[in-house]
DNA sequence: CTGAAAGCGCTAACAT
DNA sequence: ATGTTAGCGCTTTCAG
């Protein structure tokens, strides 16, 4: 068939027999207008005939919007995070008929900066910073200029109203909870050691212990794991094993690939999971439903991050700036290993 | 300050005492229109004092162009790979002024895909697929309404004009030469199991083995490979130097954890890299300069190709469509293990 | 060499 | 209940 012009309104209108504003009246459900229901069914079959969709530009240029926004991140994202939280955004941004622009974070200078540009050449109407590096300065920049943005950001001490985060310590009560009922009367924690106390997930860690009085294993966290490779935990669990005369009924891991680490070590040993040694690891992964057995995991609300910061975006673009921060729950997923 | 109303071209016009006209074409340098020196740096100084940035969407409009192009990918892509490529294709977007607008290719219906709404809306002037799952039927439809697209995947046996792939063998020819070169008679293949002799990795390595009379080792590739964990590795070499009573000289590594995972099998067996074994291993990664020693690697072309796409890309806009595809090479960077 | 004016496709007063 | 019209900010003939 070949490339035909594009359809716009008027050829909507002609077809129709109608006005373009008519078709703009019918097309939008403009309020305080009131249309009849043929001349509705008239527009609305033209513009279904004709396959018409409506120029976003101009659209937005008479809208004095950009009809998009922008996701800024680093070069260096983890991916399925990234691109679950993508996801999230994206969502919210289809309900709108908004697009994503994407801009890395490059800190050349605050004026200069990809997102700034964008927003002055009217292509974004605001941005999410999605685990990006961004300085205090910058994001001083932003407000005094009214950037309309969003920080989705997991670190604590970043505090600001127009902030997603998350929150860990119940998804770990929960988790640690239920082992408890299942039998365990201690749980010890798989992480590496450079993180140590001062990491999020071990401060969760303990607190589900001392909230429940479940025994803190004098060898937890595994504190000569360097990293996460297979020799390390191995003789890490050795360790453990010589120190308090036998394993552990539980382990709660740091991270995915730990727990998955963990599951090899029980097989090739002989120990049987569940019944002999729970696992949990914090993270999300494609894979923790396909291992044997099914990884149990606290996951984090990725997606639902992804959506809140988008939404509060728009409630900031409209002039409802939020006077407080979302924190989102991670939440804990049992499966075959707990 | 607050936020004043954003200047236009108009307000330029204003502050240097000339017509809009004028304003536009100073800023866009317009071919076959004389403008005095003096006018020219009345506007400029006049843009600059006022921090003007054109409104892309108003110009997109007249132009009849979106001033921006979709980046189309699956929702799980893996991460350094595609941050790689959306870089190259960010550099060329830059250098025309253009946006990246993101999509995820979800199927529902060929004609109902996001990034072909957002061609008929006039969002994007173009598409380009990232490793993303695309069926053929699809792309027939795209070159059926001349929606502009570009292909960029790595995997054969996908031939189109307006593709960008990478080719492997040279690479690794010249990394087995190295090899050789300093000492190596015997060059082993380190890969998982299920790719096996399928993989282009593989085809490559055998290649390279003929081409240069380095011998074949009976037990490469390394077939009892599993998974690409410590523990694995450790019982394939261990198996490898059963059967062949003793090491080979040098490996190639499927990617780059193997490679890693090498490097610490050898640490904790006293074996010397690059002196006793050399390791290269296939694929990119940030840590591998940091690794002790440094990891000798091939790498895709990843900056190279996405650039390569948008560039492409624009040449179908402008109508020159390409008549065969781009295939870029990877290249071997020696480090200290090799 | 520069300015006036038309118009890209759309929406929203303001008419009717 | 619908049509007329005036722009949104920009580029580009066409006149001076």
């Amino acid at each position: 068939m070949g490339r035909t012009r594009k359809v716009s309104s008027k050829d909507v209108a002609r077809l129709a027999g109608v006005s373009q504003a008519t078709v703009s009246y019918v097309l939008n459900n403009t309020q305080g207008v009131k249309i009849s229901d043929h001349t509705r069914q008239a527009v609305l079959a033209a513009a279904k005939k004709l396959n018409y969709i409506p120029n976003q530009c101009a659209r937005g240029m008479r809208l004095k919007k950009a009809m998009s926004v922008a996701v800024v991140s680093d070069k260096d994202v983890s991916n399925t995070r990234f691109m679950s939280v993508l996801e999230g955004i994206k969502d919210v941004l289809a309900d709108r008929n908004y697009s994503l622009t994407f801009c890395f974070s490059r800190w050349q200078d605050d004026h200069e900066a990809e997102h700034v540009q964008y927003f002055r050449a009217n292509r974004i109407d605001g941005a999410i910073f999605v685990w990006a590096a961004v300085s205090e300065s910058h994001l001083a920049y932003l407000i005094e200029n009214e950037i309309p943005f969003v920080v989705i950001h997991s670190s604590p001490g970043f505090d600001r109203p127009n902030l997603v985060r998350s929150h860990l310590d119940s998804a770990i009560l929960a988790a640690v909870a239920d082992l408890k009922s299942k039998g365990a009367d201690t749980v010890a924690f798989l992480g590496r050691a450079r993180r140590g106390v001062r990491s999020r997930k071990y401060a969760g860690y303990l607190n589900a212990l001392s909230h429940l009085g479940v025994t803190t294993p004098p060898e937890s966290p595994l504190s000569t794991l360097a990293d996460d490779s297979e020799a390390q935990i191995e003789s890490a669990l050795n360790e453990y094993v010589r120190k308090n005369s036998g394993l552990p009924q539980a382990v709660l891991c740091e991270t995915v690939s730990m727990g998955f680490r963990l599951l090899r070590y029980a097989a090739r040993n002989g120990i049987r999971v569940p019944q002999d040694l729970s696992v949990v690891a914090i993270g999300s992964s494609r894979f923790a439903p396909l291992s044997v057995p099914a990884l149990s995991t606290i996951e984090g609300p990725l997606y639902e991050m992804g959506a809140a910061g988008c939404k509060m975006l728009f409630d900031i673009i409209e002039g409802h700036a939020p006077t407080t921060p979302v924190v989102l729950e991670w939440s804990y997923v049992p499966r075959e290993s707990s």
